[in-house]
DNA sequence: CTGACTGCAAACGTTTTGCACGGTA
DNA sequence: TACCGTGCAAAACGTTTGCAGTCAG
């Protein structure tokens, strides 16, 4: 399907090409938000031979070449997600699913008083709530 | 010192008063914002039968009856703090500074598509940067 | 061909659990 | 007094590490 362009994001990123990594990369552009433990049972299912361990290192590496993100999300287990335009997250909080919004922070972030002192690098935001789905 | 002030935010919540609590509760207010290690250790130092068991029995519990929030923060180890209104964090991403900052969010959460059909229930926001000590 | 990656097993740190005892209401 | 909370030890998780063999560049 898209090995080329998985293949040409790992390159981008000097992170070195194995099946294993294709599977990960193909697992995070097919579900947008996946965990661990995800990963490591969807690929064994086909690829009964990967070791969780090599899931973490690799995403380990992953997320030092700023490849991919991690999502830290309240009731949830740590979400990963391939790296692109910042952006903010919508949360169900009954079936979990998460899906990425664009929205503009240059506005609250402008409500930070400037006597603080502090200067913003990434400003995240999550909207959690109710998706449409488990509100009808 | 404000120990009379932490008998009546437990009993408020339901929540039965023992001295292990009574110092729990009395961190979260000094520090704002602190881990199970930290919260363990400061009362153990004064307070050596203290086990790290009950620590975690009580924040779950805590966490239960509202009473007290947790903290998810990349690259840091998971906060408490006490439930109150509304707020936002600032985060140094250099020492760890957790601020809390309260912030008008119905600008960004007007931002939602009303097609997308999310009802959102609370906004988290955070802002990742570098406090005014370490730009300094 | 060489260094990097993988899989396995063991180690580690964190959080939870079960149980007997002790303290709160 | 009755029940809930505590402390301890063990168990259960999630994640990391070391090592020997294998593979990608």
């Amino acid at each position: 399907m898209h090995l080329q362009k998985y293949m040409e994001l790992l390159k981008e990123h000097n992170i070195k090409i194995t099946p294993q990594r294709l599977a990960i990369v193909a697992l995070m552009d097919q579900y947008g938000h996946i965990s661990v433990r995800d990963i490591y049972e969807k690929i064994r299912a086909k690829f009964p031979s990967l070791s969780l361990a090599t899931v973490y290192k690799n995403i380990n590496a992953m997320m030092e070449n700023r490849f991919i993100n991690e999502l830290k999300i309240v009731g949830q287990e740590n979400k990963y997600e391939l790296a692109k335009e910042r952006h903010s997250h919508l949360i169900c909080q009954k079936c979990g699913m998460i899906e990425d919004i664009e929205i503009d922070t240059s506005g609250i972030e402008k409500s930070i008083p400037k006597e603080s002192g502090f200067e913003v690098v990434e400003t995240s935001v999550q909207f959690v709530g109710i998706c449409q789905k488990c509100a009808s």
